[in-house]
DNA sequence: ATTGACGTTTACGTTAACGTCAATTATGTT
DNA sequence: AACATAATTGACGTTAACGTAAACGTCAAT
């Protein structure tokens, strides 16, 4: 007798809690398409049950670096790179992890420097609006007794 | 008698200082056909010496916003409707600058959420160092009196 | 007047990151 | 057993953001 998914879920369930892929694409506004897509570049790699992939919490936290890596604007290649590091810090042996403190170090440096891109974004922003609230202040102030608000 | 485009660069630099494209390339690490695709995007509008782009300071500020957009990751599209809320903010009249307000609000939203992001991926980095160093320790300290440390 | 350095337009090629669709295969439901 | 539902693989299409190559113009220097 081959067990059905439900079985095996059941089974799981003591130990693991599992999610279908669709569970995953809602809870991450995502597609299914893009959770395989993932898969074949090597971001994730679900168990089976039979044809259907099973995800688990380890799973779900790959996925939310993924997404999260995308919305500040690193490839899957450069991700699956962080992927290789995290992996190294704890399989690795002696010799690969000094040289793995100085890629985190690298990996430190550019997101802090993403830090000063986004810090400088803000300001200017902020100065728009500063200017934004001014000119509101001009031209509906109604103080036009100066000879710049005339238009 | 048609003007040379030295004697315009003259005429002009006693104003503001110009550039070419190939120098705007070199100074901000990027290459004449990127830029040329962000003018044909709308995102740049050099002035012309006959057929020649000459860039001065606003469109080196301009492609210096650019490409830190792209590193934040923003597309190309949303870097020319940012353009627009800079553009608003300082030609709009009162109707459009309360509205102004709100779109700057949301920019605003959106920076700050990725700076969460970047800010949550800096702390899982350093966790990943510190589970880095604690397992260097573990191997080269020599202390492995400890039972988990065999494998 | 030719060479070389730089710039221009036009057009097609490329890569990443999926979307879309079709054909097929379980799975649970009635 | 029949059926709808959901998942799978495979293939091809699409979009953004340029790259690359061809063919030509311009200017300064030789």
């Amino acid at each position: 007798m081959v067990e059905t998914h439900r079985q095996i879920c059941a089974a799981v369930e003591a130990a693991e809690k599992t999610w279908g892929i669709a569970d995953l694409a809602a809870d991450f506004e995502t597609t299914a398409r893009a959770i395989r897509f993932y898969e074949a570049e090597g971001l994730l790699t679900p168990r089976r049950a039979g044809q259907r992939r099973i995800y688990g919490r380890r799973d779900r936290t790959r996925l939310r670096l993924i997404l999260r890596g995308k919305r500040l604007g690193f490839s899957l290649a450069e991700i699956r790179e962080i992927f290789g590091l995290y992996e190294d810090a704890e399989t690795g042996e002696a010799g690969q992890l000094s040289l793995l403190l100085g890629r985190i170090a690298e990996r430190r440096a550019a997101l802090e420097f993403k830090r000063r891109d986004l810090a400088a974004a803000l300001e200017e922003l902020d100065e728009v609006e500063r200017g934004c609230r001014r000119r509101l202040g001009e031209l509906t102030g109604g103080k036009a007794a100066d000879g710049k608000a005339a238009t």
